[in-house]
DNA sequence: TCATATTGACCACGAGTGTAGTCAAAATTA
DNA sequence: TAATTTTGACTACACTCGTGGTCAATATGA
């Protein structure tokens, strides 16, 4: 199931915040000049998608993720790390390394990453 | 600039041998069973965007990359990171360990490749 | 020379996306 | 009670993307 960049900013609000209806969810989005209109239209393609869960609230919807942010997360990386790198992680993060400029902390956070790695994997 | 899925094979055929007409790179391509029009609508996409140069040869076009293949990667990693994970690295490298099984081979280069950021770094 | 093949230029068309509008029913307010 | 607001249902519409077709000009082979 793929979930387009608007239909994201949607998502991020109900992972943040779970069973919200139309309007607060719209009042929620940030940085997006969008009309509760388009918010509504985004909620009722990502149900369509099976992407949210719309449950009836009195005269209203009520909206809940029905994928993990991780699991959408893991499985965008997945794809592009397939599509750019031919599945390959290290060239990956050499490039992201490349294009974000990293912290002392980042880069701590990767070494105890690799450290886990190195651990579970012997 | 953003190059599709469809344009990105066209552009891994040019990237791996520069100069091609448009019928060579169609004999290039691979895993797609497309038709010759389609890869020249994507060739003429690409170089409306700018992506690919056609120089003139006889009666037809050579085609070359405007923009290398590492600075694709490097800002389609870097957009990916922004999107999904406020521009932070880690936790892209975890979804991405967690995405694809890595080898060992790929947890030494990593490991590697966190030395010498740390190496550049002090 | 005439038919055929190759090439570029331009067009088509359905599905998906971003962005919203209309309409009607229900709820709220004057 | 009458006007207004809120909500959902449905519709719209231009643009992109994947996929490929038409047409005309040139080149090539019989």
């Amino acid at each position: 199931m793929r979930i387009t960049d608007a239909e994201l900013s949607v998502m991020d609000v109900l992972w943040a915040e779970p069973g919200l209806g139309a309007a607060e969810v719209a009042a929620r989005i940030e940085g997006k000049s969008w009309s509760a209109k388009t918010v509504k239209t985004l909620l009722a393609r990502l149900v369509e998608k099976g992407a949210l869960r719309a449950d009836p609230e009195g005269r209203r919807y009520l909206y809940t993720p029905m994928i993990a942010r991780a699991e959408h997360q893991k499985s965008a990386v997945g794809r592009l790390a397939d599509k750019l790198f031919g599945g390959r992680a290290a060239p990956l993060v050499a490039h992201l390394a490349d294009a974000r400029d990293l912290t002392d902390d980042d880069i701590h956070e990767l070494e105890d990453l690799v450290r886990r790695l190195k651990d579970d994997r012997s």
